[in-house]
DNA sequence: GGTTTTTGCGGGAACGTTCCCATAGAGTGG
DNA sequence: CCACTCTATGGGAACGTTCCCGCAAAAACC
């Protein structure tokens, strides 16, 4: 079923040299006579050797692999920090192992424990929606195996996170809204279980208190990111008696979906109501008019989350500190606010 | 660095048996009496053990893991592709190593190397635009790796592939153009070197044929798939003396960046010039007007191309056969056209 | 009750590397 | 020229499994 694969055996028989010897001449090692290192490699590529990693894996007990597992990676979002981390993890030799939680905490269970028995060296990890409770991340930390959360992080663990100033990008975003002139300004957020949700909130009130408006809890829904349902939120807040002038999304399809539902329903955008949505997904220029978003730096948070990790499976344990890091966003107004 | 992982002979010592019978509790094999198979789960448990796939993958000369590799993925296609076969994949056991070529043809047989000493089981291409040589892939065939393309093929190797009828969509994309009042059809098309890219355009023209409609070169474009370019193809086709009322693309986002051009341009869609794209991407009901398209299955093309693969690593390569999967596309009409 | 079959388990090779230790021969110094 | 160092190489354990083979004890058979 499987063709016999060329190994270093085959090679030191053919020379009548000893595996070692062809091992050191592969990997490097100065202490071997140039006449043999040519000749092994010749050899080599002629026979078309390929080392084995499986083997090499085993020996030094490291997969040489980390894991990433995200909720999906339809949105452009998740796809564009893989890229930052496969990147970092790449140029450093490593493979990148990705898994898609589905938003589903089984599915994240399950992932993690595939991860666990291909020995990955280190995992980033960003949580589902419904995740609550963090025993499957947990046995990382008691197994000695790094772990990185970015975007959606863990709250009860003591592990190096990678986030954006949510709550900054929020209250920019709301502060926009306000100077230019919007005085009900609702929110559609997403679950209170998620950590950017709680910050996105506090932004969004922080602005208004600083700018005197009230907060009214009837603006203010939280969601569970099944973008069926944004069509019911939006309904409901179109119906209110006071019905809002603007809308901040918790993220960009939301706001994807909100529009379009208003725009079916003849609400105009921006004039009837602003919308700012958050990350700049792809899509947020393709959609009329083009959403007012909070850009997040995607392709470095993957980039940064990887080296944390990095350098973390290339310290003692230790050492390990649990680095937060918080990176900027950037406002982007645009024609729906 | 690391901490110590259980093994199963960590368990067979404290159990006083052997490593042997360990591995036959774990493995699941009838010959173990009942009360050392409690014994040892139950330990297995208590110590948290957790089998090593590095030492198994080895020991079966298998890695369980099939690798895909993509041109990109940040657009939604491909990412559609890698849930569907990652669905199977899983589901058989195997995991799944993405690497992103970046369209650079560079990149990609440094991927396929990596694919090589990671000894996948199987591979999922589809190639980058620029790809010409096809060496890197055929050493796949020649170590006896099964692989399989999908989407963007190669012509020259005997394997395995999986597409969708690009002929017959593009047939239909056009024939809707014509029977809608169309007269001055452009096509806007992909590297010739890609067999997409000629199958649509075959598409094309056939349909122009079949209704008695000139083929006009003059309205003929190929392009990089930069998407940068789309702009001056446009302007160019707009300038000329008897500009098209219609306007085929060879994909979403291509159609995407016209669109936009065109209406910054003060062009009307569709009343001075009607778009259809092909793939479905996301975003194509996010545009205004929503764009029209000829859907593919991305979803099944995933699906089907995994299972191809594993039908292939499961069985002997002289029972190998290289199917042609062609899979139906879907038009979908919306407000672009 | 002796022979055969079945059951439960242990020993050890094998997978393909790397790495430590040993060793022969060449080179160096006084 | 002898003791020493250095260089190039070989031998073999180790990584954690699985799997084949063998063997003793228990079970089944006539």
């Amino acid at each position: 079923m499987k063709k016999h694969q060329i190994t270093i055996v085959d090679i030191a028989r053919q020379l009548n040299i000893s595996k070692s010897t062809v091992s050191r001449v592969l990997t490097g090692h100065p202490r071997v006579s140039e006449k043999t290192r040519e000749a092994v490699l010749k050899l080599a590529s002629e026979l078309d050797y390929q080392r084995n990693m499986l083997a090499i894996n085993l020996m030094s007990s490291q997969s040489h692999t980390i894991g990433i597992i995200v909720p999906e990676f339809v949105t452009s979002f998740f796809p564009m920090i893989i890229m930052g981390a496969q990147e970092v993890a790449s140029k450093a030799g490593y493979n990148v192992l990705i898994s898609q939680s589905n938003e589903s905490y089984e599915t994240e269970v399950a992932n993690a424990k595939v991860m666990l028995d291909n020995r990955v060296d280190g995992v980033l990890v960003s949580l589902t929606r419904e995740t609550r409770n963090y025993d499957h991340l947990k046995v990382f930390q008691r197994k000695g195996i790094p772990i990185v959360f970015f975007n959606r992080v863990c709250d009860d663990m003591q592990v190096p996170k990678v986030v954006v100033d949510d709550y900054e990008g929020a209250y920019k975003a709301v502060e926009h809204l306000i100077l230019t002139g919007r005085k009900r300004i609702a929110h559609l957020g997403g679950p209170t279980s998620l950590h950017v949700s709680k910050k996105r909130l506090e932004g969004y009130k922080d602005a208004l208190r600083k700018y005197n408006q009230p907060i009214d809890q009837e603006l203010i829904l939280d969601y569970d990111l099944n973008l069926d349902k944004v069509k019911i939120y939006i309904k409901h807040l179109l119906d209110l008696p006071e019905p809002p002038d603007a809308l901040f999304t918790i993220n960009d399809p939301t706001a994807f979906e909100a529009m379009l539902f208003m725009k079916a329903k003849g609400v105009r955008i921006p004039e009837d109501i602003a919308v700012v949505g958050f990350s700049n997904n792809y899509g947020s220029t393709l959609i009329e008019p083009r959403l007012t978003t909070v850009a997040q730096p995607t392709h470095e948070i993957g980039q940064v989350a990887a080296q944390l990790l990095l350098d973390q499976i290339n310290s003692d344990a230790s050492e390990w500190k649990p680095i937060y890091k918080v990176l900027k966003t950037e406002l982007l107004v645009r024609g729906s606010s």
